[in-house]
DNA sequence: TCGACCAAAAGTGTATACAGTTTTTGCTCG
DNA sequence: CGAGCAAAAACTGTATACACTTTTGGTCGA
């Protein structure tokens, strides 16, 4: 079946949307959106279709396509997941931790932390998520490595991206110990620090609402 | 948008696909789905788009929809995930029980027992899988649950469909041992209880293939 | 002034048409 | 008799058409 330009607008969209040039809340309508892409509804369609898979939008019937707005219990559902996933996880990659490993997740956090000084706002957003897939990866369980994304991306939209500049340092560094108590084989630790990781990343949510843009064109261009 | 027909044809595929009434490879037309269920090609496409998400079909760009065929390497990945995930829901389980949540697990175990003993094999499947994703509900993470849902449905394929009678009343079993164990606030107990139980159901995985069923409108009807 | 009502505009839901690709069929030639 | 090839059939990918629903904007009456 297809993969081709309905990708590219699935992409387009996300970026805009966890970037938050596309409001929670605002309507996409099919034509427009359409127009902006040049194509017909139905890749639109099949492209919204997918949003909505993702969270990242919600369809009402007969009504359309519309930026969610995910509320804070769901983002504490989330968590709460993730923090069962995640603190096993990192017990299992001390039991078979490997000197490549170790260097892979090093070098993840050495770019983390370019972005971080860059003021790479959209890299570092990527790149600290990332470093929980790509320890997924590192097991060798790509099943894992999937759900572990989907589901930070999630709550994109109303976590990474009021991440504030300190915030994203912060958790780097919390990368970087995570990574020394995994070199040491320290499976207590490793844990304990994954887990206050996680409970950090959460606290720092903060629920209130930005300025809208929320003309389609606008926020794409 | 629409929740309408697409969502009946989803479901009855799903149906067919996890009962092995299409087996796995098996090429899925368009016009011929389009045909049997008296819709346009359209509904169908969302329809397998749907499925292609769940992992139930894979779409191959040009080529078509076909049945999934999971890997073994990719089951053990999910088991390993659901390990992850449903020893931590334990755990917070015993930590927030009530009378009234044991109640419920024990009357789904109840059920349970009746689909077996009636040799109700589409019922036992779907109670079977309920139970983890009851448990997961009765916590109050509706997050968890649709996850553990997703995830099981996923290697349905492979693992509860080639389940023998025998191996589901054992299923059933230690789905009651864990509502006591639960029950009884032993959290050691319920932990291990259930990491065994996982692994019991990995164990009885069989991979051989079986007959086929390959004309679609036969297997529907 | 405000609310109810109605018509026009805009938008979604589904079917269909058509272009391009893949698969099948059937023939020819070795 | 089988391999190779070309034309036909079947199928997917995308655009468009049309029916039906929701939204909008304005008019009339209280």
């Amino acid at each position: 079946m297809e993969i081709s330009s309905t990708h590219h607008i699935v992409a387009s969209l996300t970026k805009a949307i966890v970037e938050h040039r596309l409001q929670p809340g605002t309507k996409l309508a099919e034509q427009k959106l359409a127009d902006h892409f040049g194509v017909s509804r139905t890749l639109v369609r099949q492209a919204l279709f997918q949003l909505s898979q993702n969270r990242l939008i919600r369809l009402e019937p007969a009504r359309g396509a519309f930026v969610a707005t995910p509320s804070v219990a769901e983002a504490k559902q989330v968590f709460a997941v993730r923090r069962m996933l995640e603190t096993e996880m990192t017990r299992a990659f001390v039991q078979t931790v490997t000197p490549a490993k170790i260097k892979a997740l090093r070098e993840h956090v050495a770019q983390e932390k370019e972005a971080v000084n860059n003021q790479d706002v959209a890299g570092r957003t990527e790149l600290l998520r990332d470093f929980h897939v790509r320890m997924a990866e590192l097991m060798g369980n790509q099943v894992l490595a999937e759900l572990l994304r989907e589901l930070i991306s999630r709550c994109a939209l109303i976590t990474l991206m009021y991440q504030s500049s300190t915030a994203a340092e912060h958790s780097s560094e919390e990368h970087a110990d995570i990574v020394k108590a995994l070199a040491a084989r320290d499976e207590a630790l490793a844990v304990r620090l994954m887990n206050e990781h996680l409970i950090h990343v959460e606290a720092n949510l903060t629920f209130d609402r930005k300025v809208p843009a929320n003309d389609i064109s606008m926020a794409l261009s």
